[in-house]
DNA sequence: ATAATTTGCCTAGGACCTCTAGGTAAGCCT
DNA sequence: AGGCTTACCTAGAGGTCCTAGGCAAATTAT
């Protein structure tokens, strides 16, 4: 029999298409294991457990979230970048649903930190540069910025914005008009 | 042998509790079938399935979390109504992470229609009152508000502040003051 | 008060997922 | 070619979800 040539790296990599397919609950271990026409077994050498998977997978899902953000927000700066960080992370959440599930996950301090959860932070400090904006305020403003941002997509994806006719993408619009207003004119 | 005298909602209201206890995704048949000290196959009289008793709960968090809110802007209006609705709404994610949870999932249209969903909509366009909004701008401010309530607690309780020694009350207080700013002054 | 009906909870059992222990064979190294 | 590492296997225990069919307790009718 030949091998099918697992390695963890390349089982995260199948379980991150498996979940914007299927949903990330749905990642299972034994479901990647058929996906590799292996038995179960085979996976726990490569993986430590069903939870360790679906870890590693939101740690590449928050990685590569990372960088398409960044990569969206290079050379620009103020309001341009905050349009352009909001539009990539957006992007990002529909085009890969069950990654960006797998990024609300609750990773261990360690996890999160050695991950790019870090990276994220900072990459949301970088808009900040064009505003006028210092600590503790900076933290504050970054923190109100991410909320806003996963909130609305996460709602949006639950349907929650459905019940109305209004157009989400105009809400989305005016909501960064809105967050660029509170950052320029940012209560003392 | 003594009945254990279930129905479908004592069994949601177990579940509730099981869920603040547990977490949300923990609540499966079987635990909530020990709970009663019954078979697993006794609760499919009254729940058509695991789904089922899910949605269950989500629709009674819902309604508990509606009420809540509504208690606590009843008589308030403005900014008064705005920091009243977000401590309320902030404070019951706190104290029922499961139930809280539940209010996420994804309810099909008719479902969320006939539960308190739409009643929580209508309850944060009640604060815009004291605000000088009309359609679409409430609407728009309807999700914003939304969306940065939800992505605060969810990310708090995904312990995503937790890098940073700034102190999350703070910022949350913070948050609500931008908030209140963008409502006075929303761009045209 | 007894008979008829409903229904709450049971046993039995199949399908799927998780994970461990221990075995075989494929591929690399000398 | 022989030896070592390791990728993948079989076997099996335990948990969850759910269906089918049965008995007995509670309710209603007579």
């Amino acid at each position: 029999m030949a091998r099918a040539g697992l390695t963890a790296d390349r089982l995260t990599q199948a379980a991150a298409e498996l979940a914007d397919e299927v949903g990330f609950e749905n990642v299972t271990v034994s479901a990647l294991a058929r996906h590799f026409g292996v038995k179960d077994a085979s996976l726990y050498s490569h993986i430590r457990n069903a939870h360790d998977l679906r870890v590693r997978l939101a740690v590449l899902a928050l990685a590569e979230l990372a960088d398409q953000v960044a990569e969206a927000i290079a050379g620009r700066s103020g309001k341009d970048a905050l349009v352009a960080f909001a539009a990539a992370y957006r992007r990002y959440a529909h085009e890969h649903p069950g990654r960006y599930a797998a990024t609300q996950m609750a990773l261990d301090p360690d996890t999160a930190a050695t991950s790019a959860a870090g990276k994220h932070a900072e990459m949301t400090r970088a808009i900040l540069r064009g505003y006028d904006l210092w600590e503790p305020d900076q933290t504050d403003a970054v923190r109100l910025l991410h909320s806003t941002f996963h909130g609305y997509v996460s709602l949006e994806r639950a349907g929650a914005f459905h019940s109305h006719p209004r157009g989400v993408e105009a809400s989305w619009t005016r909501a960064l008009d809105a967050l660029d207003t509170v950052l320029r004119s940012w209560p003392a």
